[in-house]
DNA sequence: GTCTATACTGCGATAGAC
DNA sequence: GTCTATCGCAGTATAGAC
């Protein structure tokens, strides 16, 4: 549905794609220009109009398949009854989605990590948010303490930093993704079903 | 050293960055425009100015007090032995320095957490992430593996979220920051001595 | 499908009066 | 300490040629 591969004679709309989302993860949404995603496309300002009628369009084209996948876990999480199996089965779909968003785009969860207040006012960055709290409903109760419920948000959190942080150690993103699943499933108690909500 | 309550006459250097933060953290660094905090206050935008040189100073300015005090931790660190106290000490001073800047500045972790991206080619903003780097490394050997770099890193976000996340529940800053604290410690390995590094 | 050219808006910043 | 007025520039977006 995002609009690839259809009959078309060039790949600029991918090109722009890619381009746009390096610039928005390395200087923000904001500090992106049309220009200068044109300027490194080596097209002029006015071919990217002709793809995306507007910036935002962009954004939003980059974040389709993300919110449609995170559409897919929030409907399917309470097939389950709450629990510590749901909990684990959220994150591990959430994990894989991240997974699959990295291939396409391999900045995309830095960029919507870092960039939430700039976003946030546009039509796909209110989407965002509102799915992240779906998502974070089906991993424990509104009415826990704040002690669980700021753990189960850092637990989509550890999923996040797992595709784009520690940089620095020498590891593939499928060992940091497995890593930061582990420390997920720790923080929202989705392995040991006694023991935890008491530290 | 923020140059507060000197001589002046009138308190308007102090309301400007009052005025910012809260645009800042609400709409973002680049979306807030010197006239706009100048209309809130009520004054011009040529008024803004007088008490700042230019846009960035006015962040900066934001910016020196938690700097500082991150500082005094980084110091401060190193006097202890690497282990689980070191841990403990790092993450309590830092939650009470997120405290006190939380008093002064309600909204500005909520800021850097959320617009990492957009501040970070500016010196105060570049700082901050060097800082945060230098906590870390006082709580988790860089050659560890990445499971705890990724508890390590964490335990400080959980910090973060202690000050502005989570504004739903129903508890005041105290315990949300209390909350966090104990979360923190989970995740840094700084209570029971024994029992990490291995899940 | 891509271009040139340009309209329009709003930004940060400065000069100088009061 | 605050104002009015304005400069120079960069941003998004559009019209119309090729």
């Amino acid at each position: 549905m995002t609009g690839d591969s259809d009959g078309r004679r060039t790949n600029t709309r991918q090109r722009i794609r890619e381009v746009a989302l390096e610039l928005f993860a390395e200087r923000g949404y904001d500090q992106t220009t049309l220009r200068g995603i044109a300027d490194q496309l080596g097209v002029t300002q006015a071919a990217v109009y002709y793809h995306y009628r507007t910036k935002e369009d962009i954004l939003t084209s980059l974040l389709d398949d993300l919110i449609e996948g995170m559409d897919k876990i929030i409907e399917w999480g309470p097939t389950l009854e709450p629990g510590p199996e749901r909990r684990l089965g959220v994150l591990e779909r959430y994990s894989a989605l991240l997974a699959a968003t990295f291939e396409k785009a391999p900045q995309l969860i830095r960029f919507l990590q870092e960039s939430q207040t700039s976003i946030k006012d546009m039509a796909a960055g209110a989407g965002i948010r509102e799915r992240f709290q779906g998502l974070k409903a089906l991993l424990v109760d509104p009415a826990a303490d704040i002690e669980e419920q700021l753990s189960a948000q850092l637990a989509l959190l550890a999923l996040h930093l797992g595709t784009f942080a520690l940089d620095e150690v020498d590891a593939d993103r499928g060992a940091r993704g497995a890593a930061a699943l582990r420390v997920a499933m720790r923080l929202a108690g989705a392995e040991h079903p006694a023991g935890r909500s008491r530290g």
